[in-house]
DNA sequence: CGGAAGATCCACT
DNA sequence: GTGGATCTTCCGA
């Protein structure tokens, strides 16, 4: 099934915004305990490395947490935040430019039930309720510094094909939950498959059509 | 509904 | 010591 093959390292080798829009619509499947959990991307945020304010990599910091942003176009780069979560990201770019595409959002496609276990819900799922969110998301997929690193085209954890979007229901915003980046608040870099109930936050964003 | 607060790790000042 | 690419619960309107 060709949905399941996953993308090639080149997929990942071109600007975080590009591949940000690129990725809306692409499967995200992870294996685990002989598991298969698969989920369609439906919101993703771009991060321009040194000259975002927004990003890990201002002004080319580099520590032991971020060092994964600073590898080559098609790893993982996963950190934990606020003392309880994590969130994925897809290291971009040709250079080593610190670029990368936060995974913020998806729609359960199979294994719902395990997702919601690992989510530790008790109801019934309502749309957004297992991957509506950075932090859902890796909760939901077992995501968690382990993967840090990790190329991303090969078990436990890859992207493939999926179900791409037309570019033409394609929606963009500004990010979330960076008022402390200046000037770079304002950029539009949050992309997402417009009106999709799975989505984190709903806004009254700028058509890129 | 919306806003506030708490949970609690790690990088940086 | 501070605050963050988050989420949940609790409270009031």
């Amino acid at each position: 099934m060709s949905r399941y093959r996953p993308l090639p390292r080149k997929f990942y080798r071109r600007p975080a915004d590009q591949v940000a829009a690129d990725l809306l619509g692409r499967f995200l499947v992870r294996r685990v305990d002989g598991t298969r959990l698969v989920a369609r991307i439906v919101e993703t945020e771009a991060y321009l490395g040194a000259r975002d304010r927004a990003s890990h990599a201002w002004q080319g910091r580099r520590t032991p947490r971020n060092e994964s942003l600073y590898r080559p176009g098609g790893v993982a780069y996963v950190y934990f935040i606020y003392g309880m979560y994590y969130c994925l990201n897809a290291v971009t770019g040709e250079e080593t430019n610190g670029e990368a595409v936060l995974i913020r959002a998806a729609e359960p496609i199979e294994g719902g039930e395990q997702m919601a276990r690992n989510r530790g819900l008790e109801r019934r799922p309502r749309p957004g309720d297992l991957a509506g969110g950075p932090g859902k998301l890796c909760q939901a997929l077992r995501i968690d510094k382990s993967l840090d690193g990790q190329v991303l085209n090969v078990e436990p954890l890859r992207l493939t094909w999926g179900d791409p979007s037309d570019p033409a229901d394609i929606a963009l915003g500004e990010r979330i939950g960076i008022d402390y980046a200046g000037e770079a608040a304002d950029w539009q870099l949050r992309f997402a498959l417009d009106g999709n109930p799975h989505v984190s936050k709903p806004l009254p964003w700028r058509s890129a059509k």
